[in-house]
DNA sequence: CGTGAAATTCTTAGGGA
DNA sequence: TCCCTAAGAATTTCACG
Protein backbone atom coordinates (compact mmCIF):
# COMPACT_ATOMS: atom_id res chain seq x y z
CA UNK A 1 0.00 0.00 0.00
CA UNK A 2 1.26 3.84 -1.02
CA UNK A 3 -1.16 6.16 -1.32
CA UNK A 4 -4.64 6.65 -0.21
CA UNK A 5 -6.19 5.73 -2.98
CA UNK A 6 -4.94 2.16 -2.26
CA UNK A 7 -6.19 2.72 1.12
CA UNK A 8 -9.42 3.27 0.33
CA UNK A 9 -9.50 0.81 -1.99
CA UNK A 10 -8.18 -1.54 1.18
CA UNK A 11 -11.04 -0.07 3.89
CA UNK A 12 -13.51 -0.75 1.19
CA UNK A 13 -12.70 -3.93 0.26
CA UNK A 14 -12.11 -4.99 4.06
CA UNK A 15 -15.66 -4.06 4.54
CA UNK A 16 -17.16 -5.12 1.03
CA UNK A 17 -14.94 -7.83 -0.67
CA UNK A 18 -18.06 -8.56 -2.87
CA UNK A 19 -18.49 -5.60 -4.14
CA UNK A 20 -18.45 -5.16 -8.34
CA UNK A 21 -15.29 -3.51 -9.02
CA UNK A 22 -17.07 -0.49 -10.64
CA UNK A 23 -19.15 -0.35 -6.79
CA UNK A 24 -15.31 0.21 -5.55
CA UNK A 25 -14.31 2.68 -8.81
CA UNK A 26 -17.12 4.93 -7.80
CA UNK A 27 -16.10 4.92 -4.16
CA UNK A 28 -12.72 5.51 -4.71
CA UNK A 29 -13.16 7.74 -8.04
CA UNK A 30 -11.43 5.62 -10.25
CA UNK A 31 -12.44 3.53 -13.35
CA UNK A 32 -13.01 -0.05 -13.32
CA UNK A 33 -9.64 -1.49 -14.86
CA UNK A 34 -7.75 1.13 -12.99
CA UNK A 35 -9.38 -0.29 -9.23
CA UNK A 36 -8.69 -4.14 -10.89
CA UNK A 37 -5.20 -3.28 -11.10
CA UNK A 38 -4.48 -1.90 -7.95
CA UNK A 39 -6.65 -4.93 -6.24
CA UNK A 40 -4.47 -7.49 -7.88
CA UNK A 41 -1.49 -5.40 -7.14
CA UNK A 42 -2.50 -5.69 -3.18
CA UNK A 43 -3.42 -9.43 -3.63
CA UNK A 44 0.00 -10.42 -5.16
CA UNK A 45 2.28 -8.36 -3.08
CA UNK A 46 0.91 -9.60 0.16
CA UNK A 47 -1.27 -6.69 1.52
CA UNK A 48 -4.40 -8.58 1.05
CA UNK A 49 -4.09 -11.94 2.26
CA UNK A 50 -7.43 -13.66 1.61
CA UNK A 51 -11.19 -12.85 2.14
CA UNK A 52 -13.20 -14.46 4.89
CA UNK A 53 -16.82 -15.01 4.89
CA UNK A 54 -17.87 -14.07 8.74
CA UNK A 55 -20.31 -16.24 10.14
CA UNK A 56 -22.76 -16.34 13.31
CA UNK A 57 -21.20 -17.91 15.90
CA UNK A 58 -24.37 -18.96 17.28
CA UNK A 59 -26.13 -20.32 14.32
CA UNK A 60 -23.19 -22.18 13.15
CA UNK A 61 -23.23 -24.64 16.78
CA UNK A 62 -20.52 -22.54 18.24
CA UNK A 63 -21.58 -19.92 20.64
CA UNK A 64 -18.99 -20.57 23.43
CA UNK A 65 -15.95 -18.65 23.14
CA UNK A 66 -13.34 -18.26 25.14
CA UNK A 67 -9.28 -17.38 25.57
CA UNK A 68 -6.62 -20.21 26.68
CA UNK A 69 -3.60 -19.16 28.11
CA UNK A 70 -1.03 -21.73 28.00
CA UNK A 71 2.63 -22.40 29.74
CA UNK A 72 4.71 -25.44 28.83
CA UNK A 73 5.07 -27.86 31.92
CA UNK A 74 8.83 -28.38 30.91
CA UNK A 75 10.19 -25.63 29.72
CA UNK A 76 13.75 -27.11 28.96
CA UNK A 77 11.87 -29.51 26.49
CA UNK A 78 11.73 -27.88 23.02
CA UNK A 79 8.30 -25.86 22.18
CA UNK A 80 6.45 -26.51 19.28
CA UNK A 81 3.00 -25.63 21.02
CA UNK A 82 1.60 -23.83 17.87
CA UNK A 83 2.41 -26.66 15.42
CA UNK A 84 1.02 -29.42 17.89
CA UNK A 85 -2.60 -27.51 18.34
CA UNK A 86 -3.08 -26.39 14.85
CA UNK A 87 -5.00 -29.94 13.80
CA UNK A 88 -7.81 -28.69 16.91
CA UNK A 89 -10.17 -26.31 14.49
CA UNK A 90 -12.09 -25.34 17.65
CA UNK A 91 -8.40 -23.01 18.01
CA UNK A 92 -9.22 -20.05 15.84
CA UNK A 93 -5.95 -18.32 16.84
CA UNK A 94 -2.63 -18.77 18.37
CA UNK A 95 -0.50 -15.97 19.61
CA UNK A 96 3.32 -16.09 21.58
CA UNK A 97 2.07 -13.12 24.09
CA UNK A 98 4.44 -10.98 26.77
CA UNK A 99 3.42 -12.10 29.91
CA UNK A 100 3.55 -15.14 32.89
CA UNK A 101 1.88 -17.52 29.99
CA UNK A 102 3.22 -18.37 26.81
CA UNK A 103 0.64 -18.33 24.42
CA UNK A 104 -3.16 -16.92 23.86
CA UNK A 105 -5.47 -18.74 22.18
CA UNK A 106 -8.57 -17.92 21.22
CA UNK A 107 -10.89 -20.68 20.77
CA UNK A 108 -14.63 -21.53 19.62
CA UNK A 109 -17.09 -24.48 21.04
CA UNK A 110 -20.47 -25.12 21.28
CA UNK A 111 -21.22 -26.21 24.87
CA UNK A 112 -18.85 -26.29 28.40
CA UNK A 113 -18.55 -30.07 27.54
CA UNK A 114 -16.96 -29.25 24.53
CA UNK A 115 -14.55 -26.60 26.16
CA UNK A 116 -13.90 -29.39 28.87
CA UNK A 117 -12.59 -31.98 26.28
CA UNK A 118 -11.00 -29.37 23.81
CA UNK A 119 -9.16 -28.60 27.14
CA UNK A 120 -7.96 -31.69 27.74
CA UNK A 121 -6.84 -32.34 24.14
CA UNK A 122 -4.81 -29.29 24.41
CA UNK A 123 -2.98 -29.90 27.34
CA UNK A 124 -2.45 -33.58 25.75
CA UNK A 125 -1.11 -32.95 22.40
CA UNK A 126 1.02 -29.75 23.64
CA UNK A 127 2.02 -30.71 27.37
CA UNK A 128 0.93 -27.41 28.59
CA UNK A 129 -0.87 -26.15 31.51
CA UNK A 130 -3.74 -23.82 30.67
CA UNK A 131 -5.47 -21.07 32.15
CA UNK A 132 -9.13 -20.37 30.68
CA UNK A 133 -10.94 -17.24 30.73
CA UNK A 134 -14.78 -18.06 29.22
CA UNK A 135 -16.40 -15.16 26.67
CA UNK A 136 -19.95 -14.31 28.73
CA UNK A 137 -21.07 -11.58 25.53
CA UNK A 138 -19.44 -10.56 22.12
CA UNK A 139 -19.86 -7.04 21.84
CA UNK A 140 -18.14 -6.73 18.40
CA UNK A 141 -15.06 -8.57 16.85
CA UNK A 142 -13.69 -8.59 13.31
CA UNK A 143 -14.00 -5.14 12.68
CA UNK A 144 -11.95 -3.84 9.40
CA UNK A 145 -8.42 -2.67 10.45
CA UNK A 146 -8.82 1.49 10.23
CA UNK A 147 -6.29 2.56 7.92
CA UNK A 148 -4.76 6.36 8.18
CA UNK A 149 -4.26 7.53 4.94
CA UNK B 1 -27.72 -23.98 8.83
CA UNK B 2 -29.66 -27.04 8.31
CA UNK B 3 -27.90 -29.73 6.04
CA UNK B 4 -24.50 -30.98 5.12
CA UNK B 5 -24.63 -28.92 1.70
CA UNK B 6 -25.49 -26.21 3.67
CA UNK B 7 -22.28 -26.95 5.78
CA UNK B 8 -20.11 -27.59 2.86
CA UNK B 9 -21.52 -24.52 1.26
CA UNK B 10 -20.41 -22.74 4.31
CA UNK B 11 -16.90 -24.42 4.65
CA UNK B 12 -16.15 -23.15 1.29
CA UNK B 13 -17.53 -19.70 1.39
CA UNK B 14 -15.49 -18.91 4.42
CA UNK B 15 -12.39 -19.86 2.63
CA UNK B 16 -12.96 -18.07 -0.40
CA UNK B 17 -16.28 -16.24 -0.75
CA UNK B 18 -14.88 -14.55 -3.92
CA UNK B 19 -15.21 -17.91 -5.59
CA UNK B 20 -17.87 -18.07 -8.27
CA UNK B 21 -21.45 -19.70 -8.03
CA UNK B 22 -20.17 -22.26 -10.76
CA UNK B 23 -17.01 -22.79 -8.58
CA UNK B 24 -18.43 -23.37 -5.31
CA UNK B 25 -20.93 -25.89 -6.77
CA UNK B 26 -18.46 -27.90 -8.40
CA UNK B 27 -17.28 -28.03 -4.77
CA UNK B 28 -20.60 -29.03 -2.92
CA UNK B 29 -22.10 -31.04 -6.06
CA UNK B 30 -24.74 -28.28 -7.38
CA UNK B 31 -25.72 -26.23 -9.95
CA UNK B 32 -25.01 -22.66 -10.08
CA UNK B 33 -28.95 -21.55 -9.13
CA UNK B 34 -28.95 -24.02 -6.25
CA UNK B 35 -25.87 -23.13 -5.06
CA UNK B 36 -27.31 -19.54 -5.29
CA UNK B 37 -30.66 -19.93 -3.97
CA UNK B 38 -28.78 -21.63 -0.70
CA UNK B 39 -26.28 -18.22 -0.38
CA UNK B 40 -28.87 -16.24 -0.15
CA UNK B 41 -30.85 -18.02 2.55
CA UNK B 42 -27.71 -18.45 4.78
CA UNK B 43 -27.16 -14.23 4.15
CA UNK B 44 -30.57 -13.52 4.69
CA UNK B 45 -31.63 -15.88 7.77
CA UNK B 46 -27.92 -14.28 9.58
CA UNK B 47 -26.00 -17.18 9.55
CA UNK B 48 -23.38 -15.50 6.70
CA UNK B 49 -23.29 -11.83 8.66
CA UNK B 50 -20.74 -10.68 6.08
CA UNK B 51 -17.88 -10.83 4.25
CA UNK B 52 -14.32 -9.61 4.99
CA UNK B 53 -11.14 -8.97 3.18
CA UNK B 54 -7.65 -10.47 5.33
CA UNK B 55 -4.94 -7.65 5.48
CA UNK B 56 -1.30 -8.46 6.34
CA UNK B 57 -1.33 -6.32 9.66
CA UNK B 58 2.89 -5.18 9.19
CA UNK B 59 2.24 -4.11 5.53
CA UNK B 60 -1.19 -1.56 6.73
CA UNK B 61 1.16 -0.39 9.72
CA UNK B 62 -0.35 -2.47 12.29
CA UNK B 63 2.46 -4.26 13.31
CA UNK B 64 1.93 -4.59 17.34
CA UNK B 65 -1.07 -6.37 18.59
CA UNK B 66 -1.77 -7.11 22.41
CA UNK B 67 -4.93 -8.15 24.35
CA UNK B 68 -6.14 -5.68 27.11
CA UNK B 69 -8.47 -6.71 29.81
CA UNK B 70 -10.13 -3.83 31.73
CA UNK B 71 -12.10 -3.29 34.65
CA UNK B 72 -14.21 -0.40 35.66
CA UNK B 73 -12.55 2.11 38.78
CA UNK B 74 -16.13 2.65 40.06
CA UNK B 75 -18.06 -1.20 40.33
CA UNK B 76 -21.13 1.19 41.52
CA UNK B 77 -21.28 3.27 38.25
CA UNK B 78 -23.18 2.02 35.29
CA UNK B 79 -20.60 0.21 32.78
CA UNK B 80 -21.03 1.03 29.27
CA UNK B 81 -17.82 0.74 28.07
CA UNK B 82 -18.49 -1.32 24.94
CA UNK B 83 -19.55 1.83 23.59
CA UNK B 84 -17.58 4.12 24.86
CA UNK B 85 -15.00 2.58 23.58
CA UNK B 86 -16.86 1.29 19.97
CA UNK B 87 -15.09 4.97 18.40
CA UNK B 88 -11.22 4.09 18.82
CA UNK B 89 -11.10 2.15 15.93
CA UNK B 90 -7.87 0.58 17.09
CA UNK B 91 -10.19 -1.76 18.73
CA UNK B 92 -10.78 -4.69 16.69
CA UNK B 93 -12.75 -6.97 19.34
CA UNK B 94 -14.79 -6.25 22.73
CA UNK B 95 -15.99 -9.28 24.71
CA UNK B 96 -17.11 -9.23 28.21
CA UNK B 97 -15.39 -11.94 29.99
CA UNK B 98 -15.54 -14.33 33.22
CA UNK B 99 -12.81 -13.89 35.56
CA UNK B 100 -11.30 -10.68 37.07
CA UNK B 101 -11.71 -7.95 34.34
CA UNK B 102 -14.88 -7.29 32.66
CA UNK B 103 -13.45 -7.32 29.01
CA UNK B 104 -11.24 -8.18 27.01
CA UNK B 105 -9.74 -6.13 24.01
CA UNK B 106 -8.02 -7.36 21.27
CA UNK B 107 -6.46 -4.17 19.71
CA UNK B 108 -3.96 -3.19 16.88
CA UNK B 109 -1.13 -0.45 16.90
CA UNK B 110 1.55 0.58 14.64
CA UNK B 111 3.82 1.30 17.61
CA UNK B 112 4.87 0.94 21.28
CA UNK B 113 3.64 4.59 21.76
CA UNK B 114 0.72 4.49 19.52
CA UNK B 115 0.00 1.28 22.11
CA UNK B 116 0.67 4.06 25.18
CA UNK B 117 -1.65 6.73 23.90
CA UNK B 118 -4.43 3.78 22.79
CA UNK B 119 -3.87 2.93 26.48
CA UNK B 120 -4.89 6.09 27.69
CA UNK B 121 -7.53 6.93 25.65
CA UNK B 122 -8.94 4.40 26.75
CA UNK B 123 -8.58 4.95 30.75
CA UNK B 124 -9.88 8.31 29.93
CA UNK B 125 -12.75 7.25 28.28
CA UNK B 126 -14.37 4.45 29.96
CA UNK B 127 -12.93 4.90 33.72
CA UNK B 128 -10.97 1.88 33.58
CA UNK B 129 -7.82 0.27 34.69
CA UNK B 130 -6.01 -1.72 32.04
CA UNK B 131 -4.09 -4.72 32.31
CA UNK B 132 -2.28 -4.91 29.01
CA UNK B 133 -0.90 -8.28 27.36
CA UNK B 134 1.48 -7.74 24.34
CA UNK B 135 1.73 -9.99 21.78
CA UNK B 136 5.18 -11.29 20.13
CA UNK B 137 4.30 -13.41 17.65
CA UNK B 138 1.05 -14.37 15.46
CA UNK B 139 0.92 -18.06 14.58
CA UNK B 140 -2.78 -18.40 13.27
CA UNK B 141 -5.71 -15.95 13.08
CA UNK B 142 -9.21 -15.49 11.59
CA UNK B 143 -9.33 -19.36 10.92
CA UNK B 144 -12.91 -20.44 9.40
CA UNK B 145 -14.97 -21.92 11.43
CA UNK B 146 -14.98 -25.87 10.78
CA UNK B 147 -18.28 -26.96 10.99
CA UNK B 148 -19.64 -30.36 11.50
CA UNK B 149 -21.56 -32.73 9.51
C1' DC C 1 -5.70 5.48 -16.15
C1' DG C 2 -9.65 5.11 -19.44
C1' DT C 3 -12.08 2.75 -23.45
C1' DG C 4 -14.15 -1.00 -25.64
C1' DA C 5 -14.99 -5.76 -26.97
C1' DA C 6 -14.88 -10.60 -25.77
C1' DA C 7 -15.29 -14.00 -22.14
C1' DT C 8 -17.21 -15.11 -17.94
C1' DT C 9 -20.53 -14.74 -14.38
C1' DC C 10 -24.88 -13.46 -12.29
C1' DT C 11 -29.74 -13.24 -12.35
C1' DT C 12 -34.27 -14.63 -13.16
C1' DA C 13 -38.06 -17.15 -15.21
C1' DG C 14 -39.82 -21.46 -16.29
C1' DG C 15 -40.34 -26.43 -15.92
C1' DG C 16 -39.38 -31.17 -13.96
C1' DA C 17 -38.43 -34.72 -10.24
C1' DT D 1 -39.63 -28.16 -1.97
C1' DC D 2 -35.49 -28.40 -4.33
C1' DC D 3 -33.03 -28.53 -8.40
C1' DC D 4 -31.88 -27.75 -13.37
C1' DT D 5 -31.81 -25.35 -17.92
C1' DA D 6 -31.74 -21.32 -20.69
C1' DA D 7 -31.68 -16.51 -22.02
C1' DG D 8 -30.67 -11.83 -21.01
C1' DA D 9 -28.14 -8.58 -18.00
C1' DA D 10 -24.16 -7.46 -15.56
C1' DT D 11 -19.41 -8.03 -14.59
C1' DT D 12 -14.67 -9.29 -15.35
C1' DT D 13 -10.82 -9.41 -18.21
C1' DC D 14 -7.39 -7.61 -21.15
C1' DA D 15 -5.35 -5.35 -25.20
C1' DC D 16 -4.76 -0.77 -26.72
C1' DG D 17 -4.43 4.39 -26.68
Amino acid sequence: MDDSVDAAILAEVSRDPRATLAQLGERVGLGVSAVQARLRRLESSGVITGYRAVLDPEKVGRSLSAFIEITPLDPSQPDNAPEVLEHLSAIEACHSIAGDASYMLFVRVGTPRDLESLIRDIRAAAAVSTRTTVVLQTFYENRPIALEA
